[in-house]
DNA sequence: TAGAAAATGGGTTGTCTAATCCAGAAAACC
DNA sequence: GGTTTTCTGGATTAGACAACCCATTTTCTA
């Protein structure tokens, strides 16, 4: 692999963002590595000039959505510890599909699904960006929790929320309408404010 | 097409229950028409004698796999209108998963996050399924609505039930663990039972 | 039992796509 | 300024797979 020149690096990130968008356009399968080729602007053999197969550049897509999707929310993330911040986030969520029209659900997601029973490599990947994920809406929970605001158990809470957020993806992205994803999260969310201590919910 | 013998019906089924298991196993696309073939025991141009092509046993599929998913959890759908019922129902749930160790997540969510971006006529297919299973839950709830022993909007409730367990489901798929299917259900049940009037909390 | 459907088993075509290889030009870096 | 890296652009291989065709035999079923 030796040393990568700058410019070497700007390529290889044209490459990588190229295959995340198209992979989440389409799919893994049907995102071709010539589609890639031609969306990144590069040509013939520079794929394989940076990547030793398509293996190896599926694995760098997903590093790169995991981080896209965690720098989407990362303001966000801050204000989990309170229901008006755990509302915003989750407002921003359903805004961001809306705008999207429900195309491609979850960018780490549906690449989680279309993979995880062919290859544990890239099942392994998506588990640890999912646990990232999972740890930032954590943190917000068990602060509150720390707080003596919340009376339930934060790992449960986030593990929950996570999960609702994504079934209301995968609902969303299936009937192209955002519903399932804002009723999701707003269910979650009034758990989560049905266990707010007494002193807190006023 | 005319019609069918009792035996050519029987070879078809046979196709499309293959087809479903390896649809299942290996994701759509890895699952070639000639492992289909082999896993149902024809032989040459049988398959292409009861289906046009790869899309026509997908949508047989699809079809098949509904309704084994909706007449698997029929016998719990009936008490769905009571929190020890829907507790039965997750529990069944979370059991079967475990003994599948977690492989193939849910058998119509799976096809649906690996279609839903290439292939319209399947998105709408496994839609029409997710609206049947929806629908299960929704009568138990709606029947504790009109009870007057649940103080939420039914619709709603159902939607977020579904949600959490595809969400659960992937999560569970993804880290091969039951876990996340386990609280996600428990958390949106639990807020089901907070839900639940004074009368009968009581 | 006659006609229709099911089934066998093989061959074939065409396309798609991942993966390699190469010779030479351009650019970056020390 | 010389070395390394990047990049071009094409050619090519090799395999997988969907789809189609066909001659023949077996099995239903009306």
């Amino acid at each position: 692999m030796s040393s990568l020149t700058r410019k070497g690096a700007a390529t290889r990130a044209r490459i990588v963002a190229a295959a995340a968008r198209l992979m989440y356009e389409r799919g893994v399968t049907e995102a071709t590595l010539e589609d890639v080729r031609a969306a990144a602007g590069v040509s013939g053999s520079q794929i394989y000039h940076y990547f030793a197969d398509k293996q190896a550049l599926l694995l760098a897509v997903i590093e790169y959505q995991t981080e896209a999707v965690l720098e989407l929310q990362s303001p966000l993330f801050g204000r989990l510890d309170s229901m008006a911040g755990l509302r915003q986030w989750a407002d921003a969520l359903v805004e961001y599909q809306r705008r999207m029209q429900c195309r491609g659900g979850c960018p780490i997601g549906s690449i989680g699904g279309e993979v995880a029973e062919n290859n544990p490599e890239a099942r392994l990947a998506v588990a640890s960006g999912f646990l990232r994920w999972e740890e930032a809406i954590r943190a917000g929970l068990t602060a509150m929790h720390a707080r003596g605001e919340l009376d339930a158990d934060p790992n449960d809470l986030a593990l929950a929320v996570l999960a609702a957020l994504q079934g209301g993806l995968l609902l969303a992205q299936i009937q192209r309408q955002v519903k399932p994803l804002e009723v999701a999260l707003g269910t979650i969310l009034d758990h989560v404010e049905s266990r707010l201590a007494a002193s807190v919910r006023g």
